[in-house]
DNA sequence: ATCTTGTATTTGTATGAGTATAATTGCATC
DNA sequence: GATGCAATTATACTCATACAAATACAAGAT
């Protein structure tokens, strides 16, 4: 078997992004806020410029802070952050999520989602079918509470998104799916009913077959609107 | 009048990441290829190290790039890059854009802001109306051939997106919008007839007043429609 | 063959010096 | 008194160099 090529520690540099990071997305630094003085600053973390100086060119390439000459890093008004990055997404799910960001992603999704359905359903090869054919047999035999299982339900999303032939919505949907999954795994500690999503994935499954755009639309909703009942 | 507080000239790291960013969008650099070697890439772009750094650090932190000791620093696979972050569009439309991304990109437009617009209808304040009418009213006195005119224009679009309450909607459709923006600029130039666009804005903001969310959903699917007949 | 161990290569971190930018201040002018 | 202009100065930016850490790769041992 080949190896597993996990990425190896976090890098100093990515430790102080993080450190930042998840201090602005908790509303420690709000907008506007002054983290002026590099050397006061990274002295204060323990690292040397250089690290500290590398992780801000991240928040600032993620739009969280903005840098100049005199005026300093100040924290950047929130409608510019990028808060679908993979990273600010990690980041904000670190400390207690806000309520209403939860909300936002799931609405975003309940749009997303559905369209990305019907566009599969119209684009979609055959070859493409049988893959996710194949994705819910074998997360029918496995189940969920097998890593195969989940792994096949991934699959199956990520066909589905493959399918659209649209790469922004491939980009866009991964992301989002990526923060729901987040908010998944932090109640997933109180769920005890396993209901089995499959009855659901198969309906949606052969709307995208037929190529009736509007069936894999409303199949989708009703995905969504169980997997979102199940967690309430 | 306050000054205008243009950003200055670019940075030198922001240079670097510029072009290689370009470069990589453009396909000079494919997804696997290699830029091993900071101290050969540094010299021939001369540059220092540390600018080479930094601007490998912030593509790295858009998703273009990915480093590691001793294995070196590669391009990404498409799917992982932020394709909606402003600077990557931005590097996108320094060459000759892909087609194929520019329908994409329409395409997702038409899912997010109908959808917004709806939103919008449902939960938009009285203040927010009246600020939206006050757009308008300036847009259609001064006209799109106008600095005001077509500032009024941005505001009106901003504070629907506002009016919607979802701050990752805000967010994500502020990028879009720009996007739509830079490849409209490409095209502005054939363009010799403008239609004045005043009256579909004006029933979708009716729609949105009357707290109609079906009705706007259709006016933006109108006015987006007639948008597009303009470009082609 | 498989595992361990070493080694070389590449990125990562540290430090100190000097440069460039722009907010601020003070001054002159209207 | 307000406005425009020049000097000041705080701050981030760039550079050069040295060293540390990680890891892919190969050689050797089991």
């Amino acid at each position: 078997m080949k190896k597993a090529r996990l990425p190896g520690p976090e890098r100093l540099h990515q430790q102080v992004a993080r450190t930042i990071g998840s201090a602005i997305l908790a509303g420690v630094h709000a907008p506007g806020a002054s983290l002026v003085g590099e050397v006061e600053q990274s002295a204060a973390m323990g690292v040397s410029r250089t690290a500290y100086r590398e992780a801000m060119k991240i928040l600032a390439a993620k739009g969280l802070i903005e840098s100049r000459p005199k005026a300093g890093t100040h924290v950047t008004p929130r409608s510019r952050w990028a808060l679908l990055d993979p990273d600010v997404l990690a980041w904000t799910f670190t400390g207690e999520p806000d309520a209403a960001y939860v909300r936002d992603l799931f609405e975003l999704r309940g749009v997303i989602e559905p369209a990305a359905a019907a566009l599969a359903a119209e684009r979609r090869s055959e070859a493409q079918v049988e893959a996710m054919r194949a994705a819910l047999s074998v997360m029918g035999t496995k189940g969920l509470a097998t890593e195969e299982g989940r792994q096949a339900d991934n699959d199956f999303h990520r066909l589905l998104l493959e399918a659209t032939g649209n790469a922004v919505v491939v980009s866009l949907a991964g992301s989002v799916g990526a923060a729901v999954q987040w908010t998944t795994h932090f109640k997933q500690q109180k769920q005890s009913k396993p209901r089995d999503p499959l009855s659901e994935h198969l309906v949606l499954c052969e709307a995208i077959a037929d190529g009736d755009p509007a069936a894999a639309h409303a199949a989708m909703n009703e995905l969504l609107r169980l997997a979102f009942e199940d967690m309430a």
